[in-house]
DNA sequence: CGCCCTGTTGATAATATTCAATGAGTGTGG
DNA sequence: CCACACTCATTGAATATTATCAACAGGGCG
């Protein structure tokens, strides 16, 4: 059942036996979520720690004059609320961003497994630290992208993190986002994304059927999005 | 000499004398660096792990195009390498705003220190989250806000954080930015962030002198900027 | 069948960029 | 002490990109 978690915590720190029969022991109650559902609301006391089974989730934060900004997207294996889980409050809403599959964990029993454990403790903590690292690049693809960019982007990494956590072959996927999602992660409007996708479907870049999202030509979407896949340090995979 | 470090660890988690002592135990290297010195460049793989004692650093990212997008700022009592000294390799340039002093630890002693100073750890996990707090605001910042947004935005994080490292009494400060930084850090032009701040001088809400930054109005400003504090995580000072 | 959500289209407007030139301030070497 | 170079700030005009508004189309679902 905790397969993707254990699988991700793997790929992030080498774990041994003892590690991951640690890992299992601990207590946990699954939740089957729809979508849309909202798993942790903004300002919200947070006490226990959530780890993705099945589904995506996303983090986003509505600002005063209503704009709408998506921080992040989850894919199975993640831990999609470690930091509102260590820091106590939530900053942002999480929600289910397709219906999915929620390993749900008391804090202290993850707090001790994390004291005992230092591999554990340092398979979370770079998870984290990913985090940071992809949201910086986020920060760099709304800040320094035009939208073909962005949404190139953010297909190629999207892309990426599924065929690493094992749920991709070939070049087929599919993007369980709106047109509006997509413009809330991109920080575009709407009318524009879909403007982009078309010409990007026109120039034969992509194909898009239902929510099915098929690269034509990954050099040049890679291209387009100036996508370097480093910053998601999945050579950690490699070790 | 480590009291900015000692200070900021003891804030976000309050530590015994035991705590305390084993961290100024712990051998480290000065180093005085002028602006604009690059401390860490992109790419290059990382060993030590540094700790901002005085002046004011910056990470940064090139993209292919030539356009320049900073990532974060960082303010004395911070560990502006955390992220690359835990995960191997720098993805960021990491360079400094103005001339200041570095404390340079061993990547392999703070390792150790961790495993044996839980609180030690959980201090430094937490500034880890709060990067990432830190830089989801950015996200949203540079994705869904006008120009004048983004600079008073950033203008209050900045005096903010000042505040709490104790840089700042009042509301004047020295902005160690040129407006290309600026630019750079909010996703804009130079030339509009020029007009943008004239603007802002004309209707009173700031004054400029030199790269000293008068704050006239703060509940405007923070207004304009959709000011939140909360990302901050400042809270955990008053614990 | 009708509703709601999502995607699509067109016309118009706002915001920000680009390019190019000028000024002001600072430090350097002759 | 002045000329010079350099960086940073400022200005104007033209342009590009993206947003806004409003309307409509298509598909899935109760």
């Amino acid at each position: 059942m905790l397969a993707p978690l254990l699988n991700k915590l793997n790929q992030l720190e080498p774990l041994g036996q003892e590690d991951q029969d640690a890992f299992l022991a601990l207590p946990f109650r699954v939740k089957e979520v729809e979508a849309g559902q909202i798993i942790l609301d903004e300002g919200k006391h947070s006490t226990g720690c959530i780890g993705l089974l099945a589904g995506f989730t996303y983090r986003h934060r509505t600002l005063r004059n209503g704009a709408r900004q998506i921080i992040s997207v989850h894919v199975p294996g993640d831990f999609p609320d470690l930091q509102s889980g260590l820091l106590g409050t939530a900053i942002h809403t999480l929600q289910m961003l397709t219906p999915g599959r929620l390993a749900l964990f008391r804090a202290d029993d993850l707090q001790r497994l994390v004291s005992e454990r230092p591999a554990i403790r340092d398979a979370l903590w770079r998870e984290t630290l990913i985090d940071t690292s992809i949201c910086g690049e986020w920060v760099a693809n709304v800040g320094r992208r035009d939208a073909r960019g962005r949404i190139a982007h953010l297909l190629c990494e999207f892309a990426m993190r599924l065929r690493s956590a094992g749920l991709l072959e070939g070049d087929s996927y599919e993007l369980p986002m709106t047109q509006d999602q997509i413009a809330d992660a991109t920080g575009l409007t709407a009318v524009h994304v879909n403007r982009t996708l078309q010409e990007m479907r026109r120039t034969g870049l992509i194909h898009t059927e239902r929510r099915m999202v098929k690269v034509n030509d990954w050099d040049r979407l890679a291209a387009l999005g100036d996508f370097n896949p480093q910053y998601l340090h999945l050579e950690a995979v490699r070790n």
